[in-house]
DNA sequence: ATTAAATCCCGAACAGTGTTTGGAATTATA
DNA sequence: TATAATTCCAAACACTGTTCGGGATTTAAT
């Protein structure tokens, strides 16, 4: 019973041709470019044949979406991790912003539809983007650099995720073609919310710049 | 020649009526409720008539934008500068949280769609939200609690932007009823950020917490 | 092997969308 | 008073997501 019958896989394998000819028409075309008809033409089926697979359009985007956090979260996953707290931290953050600044329209629907309920806490339980800058924060915390915030570790986390996905989401909407160095401003605002950090802790107060 | 004709007193009223339907299906039904027969049917227009007064639907979109941010602006403006620098800086971060949270289909869609080529420079440079920041930043300089970044004032107010506008995003979309106490978390910010500029100030370090 | 049931897939249609066209009615200009 | 500009709309077009009905095809049960 381990084993899936025939036909489960082969409706498993076009569920995924779906949400691929979704996620390839939203890089090509972005957003209004992914029609029901379009993806069914994408993938040689009839738009009405769809709805075997999916209840509805907004079945499908949550699917991609979903896969989206995934892929973003596999991004994170690739910095090392042995770096310390301070550069593991940095390495998320650049991680993130070029995650939204390759897949511009995929970032931007990704957190422009509010999740799906369960999809709430698969976000911040699971092996997802969050829980991997939650143990960066953790780890400047091991390293004595950090003291532990009142507020706990989850508002200590918010802190850096606010402020990246804040300068991710500018950069693709209002200051598009700004020709502002958002790589350098990231780095400004890490640098800034760190010396905020360590001055709050009373064990790590190094002198000097 | 100061003053306009009566058809084009009527014809700005008009679109002022055109928009103020939108912004009105906006807040009353969401982003989808608002379709160009519907407002046609708000103000007694037929859909065709409303091309007489914009080019397009993406059109009367801008410019509902755009009265969003003097909207924002004048929120913002409503703060006391006579505040302390600190405190006036935390009173615009409230005031931009609370626009975001009481106009949030509003709020979305000003912050989703690019804006309009010149669009940006409108946004930067007139009595819009992002001067008023700039200016409470200069505040705080003027006042020899920061001091000027070498990136320049616009990096050291895009430090305090990004923070509160990806704190309002992930409020109304991503961590929409997490149950999370934003304004607190918006309170740690910018507390974590203060305290990251005022270490980076040679002539500003007051002992003790 | 034969029957019953579940799955798959699509043509056609429906209500909705933004937009264009052509012309009728009105208003402004000469 | 004649000409021109402006205002407004019914109708149609191409597009959207979705539903319905039924014809194949594949699976499950007898």
């Amino acid at each position: 019973m381990q084993t899936l019958k025939p036909h489960e896989r082969r409706h498993l394998r076009t569920q995924q041709a779906i949400l691929d000819a979704a996620r390839k028409l939203l890089a090509e075309k972005g957003v209004n470019g992914v029609s029901l008809r379009a993806i069914a033409r994408e993938i040689d089926y009839s738009p009405a044949g769809l709805y075997e697979y999916f209840d509805s359009k907004e079945d499908i985007i949550h699917a991609v979406n979903s896969q989206g956090h995934e892929r973003l979260a596999a991004e994170m996953g690739r910095v090392d991790t042995d770096l310390p707290g301070p550069e593991y931290i940095r390495g998320l953050g650049q991680a993130y912003i070029r995650f939204a600044r390759t897949n511009p329209d995929h970032f931007m629907l990704m957190f422009t539809t509010a999740p799906n309920g369960n999809q709430l806490e698969q976000f911040m339980d699971e092996q997802s983007s969050f829980p991997i800058l939650v143990s960066a924060i953790q780890k400047c915390i091991d390293e004595g650099i950090f003291a532990l915030h009142p507020a706990g570790l989850y508002a200590m986390t918010l802190i850096f995720w606010t402020s990246v996905h804040g300068l991710a989401m500018l950069e693709l909407t209002q200051l598009k073609d700004s020709g502002i160095d958002f790589d350098a401003i990231n780095d400004i605002i890490g640098q800034t919310l760190f010396m905020g950090l360590i001055s709050q802790n009373p064990e790590f107060n190094p002198q000097g710049k």
